[in-house]
DNA sequence: ATGATTGCAAATACTTTGCACACCC
DNA sequence: GGGTGTGCAAAGTATTTGCAATCAT
């Protein structure tokens, strides 16, 4: 545990709304800490992913997000701000066909529902709005 | 319609159980069209994603996959050798916390589901096996 | 001729790697 | 002093873009 694996912990807290990309996390970092390395920003996440503190989101372009609610819930993705809100679900509810579940052994799901937020969808940039 | 899509087409079709990613794709086009260079196949896949005769599935590292079905499924992704498979599942049961629901509306949804398959399981390269 | 589409190569975005230096025990 | 973590820069992977050449109408 060293200074920089703190700030990069901290800086995830702080944040623990925005579900940030490595890039965003190394933006807010640097500023307490300008010789921070991307690099160490990596390491560092890939770290408290493999020790189950961090999930890893693929949501799409513009990078991996970062989410410190370990729990198993859902993402909504706003397509018009690019925002992520996580959403609880009942994972019982998700059920897959049994022959498939037999067959499979599942060891993470991930969930992702894309739309528009409602501010997004003030602004007309929702589904009927301008794209 | 130029002779390029048809065979991007085509490919994709054939290998239907697959979810090529582009980079899969353009090889298998390249046999027959040795000239195919990879920004026609992007170009393609791209139209035929925004005329909704395609799904782009972001699955993790290793490229987008792409899928030509396009009815409402899940994907189990196998953390052993990297095959997909699609799943049906029953949307109706996949049910959000209302308060979100009523402040996003919901354009699509994306299942994912890793873990490990038989064929895997039977390799030792399960979850209990070697990582 | 006109406009769209292609192939090539360079550019971009994101992530990983190699290596020398600094730090802690 | 030995192993670990860091910063820098270069390499790597995946995708996009610019542009001249090509094709269909």
């Amino acid at each position: 545990v060293t200074p920089q694996r703190r700030a990069i912990f901290q800086a995830l807290l702080e944040d623990d709304s925005a579900h940030p990309t490595a890039e965003e996390i190394f933006d807010q970092v640097q500023d307490g800490m300008p010789d921070m390395s991307l690099a160490t920003v990596y390491n560092t996440l890939h770290e408290l992913v493999d020790m189950d503190l961090l999930l890893e989101l693929d949501l799409g372009p513009g990078g991996r997000h970062y989410d410190v609610n370990t729990a198993d819930h859902a993402h909504l993705v706003c397509m018009g701000c690019g925002r992520v809100e996580d959403v609880d679900y009942d994972p019982s509810t998700v059920v897959l066909s049994p022959e498939h579940v037999q067959d499979f052994q599942i060891v993470e799901r991930m969930a992702i529902f894309r739309g528009y937020c409602s501010v997004c969808i003030s602004q007309g940039k929702g589904p009927n709005g301008v794209s």
